[in-house]
DNA sequence: TCGAATTAGTTAGCATAGCTAACTATATTT
DNA sequence: AAATATAGTTAGCTATGCTAACTAATTCGA
């Protein structure tokens, strides 16, 4: 990097928001879960569903990384998610690959499970107060930001 | 709060905002837990474990609750956290109670684990201009606030 | 063009973590 | 003293993560 900008910004206090960050992240996930019984689909499953029903068709191994785990592991969720008619497989040109695509049930139980889950935050940022809320819309996109930027 | 629900928050963009939270913290958490693995200890044993070491001595019933958790599923977290020597079990006078309690060991073990998880995220704040910085900041402050009103 | 290397996905096997149901042992209440 | 309540464990299920090793299809290169 050409300038060094982490000296503006002490090591502890990177530290301290990381850390602030990381844990809000656990906690926000924690008091969710709990909505996640009545769906009687797992979070990995429902994270995957997500990604085909709001990106679109593509492979495993697309779906593999967007998701971040391994390819055998998203064969075994993907299994999962066929079982139960939430996503279909399509054959491609390439006989190896496959597309995977969310039926219309899947569509619609992905929206019903999420909305279980976001609903308790959409009940607290509710009440917020307008100062409050555009506060959350800035946390949401530097968060967005953020995210793109790890590992690199 | 002087203001409560002062103007009234769409629903669609309260649920586009808490759907962008959730989605960031699931996306945050795997990021980082890929720094788990050299580390050789599970998230739920290392969450655990943070409890014991900021918060001091508690009972399996208390963590469970804590980490929000059934007590068969923090049982089998403790055998695992004593079996490497980084928990140890007191009694107490009510011989049905244990107190569950973070060896040297378990708190050094910890340091290090939280401190492989936050610096990816720690990297990841330290290249932002001073503008993102402040976001950074209020992002988390706004995350802490959010996660206290949940479930109220 | 044909064999070698690469790529996509699966299978097998292991560990961690979540749950409920049912159990033991101890404490408390009636 | 008997009934009830509480703390923790055990057993057994499911879901999710991994690596290693496999099959099948495609691409590359000599």
């Amino acid at each position: 990097m050409a300038k060094r900008k982490s000296k503006k910004w002490p090591e502890a206090e990177a530290y301290r928001i990381g850390d602030a960050l990381h844990s809000a992240a656990i906690h926000l996930l924690r008091k969710v879960r709990a909505q996640d019984r009545s769906v009687g689909i797992g979070p990995a499953q429902l994270s995957a569903l997500s990604v085909l029903v709001f990106g679109g068709p593509r492979s495993l191994k697309e779906l593999a990384e967007a998701e971040q785990v391994r390819p055998p592991t998203m064969s075994r969720i993907v299994v999962g998610l066929e079982r139960t008619r939430l996503v279909r497989r399509k054959a491609t040109d390439d006989k190896r690959r496959m597309l995977l695509e969310a039926t219309a049930h899947g569509a619609k139980i992905l929206r019903e499970g999420r909305t279980r889950r976001v609903e308790m935050l959409v009940r607290a940022l509710q009440g917020l107060s307008e100062e409050e809320q555009r506060e959350a819309a800035a946390a949401a996109e530097f968060m967005r930001k953020l995210i793109g930027r790890l590992g690199s």
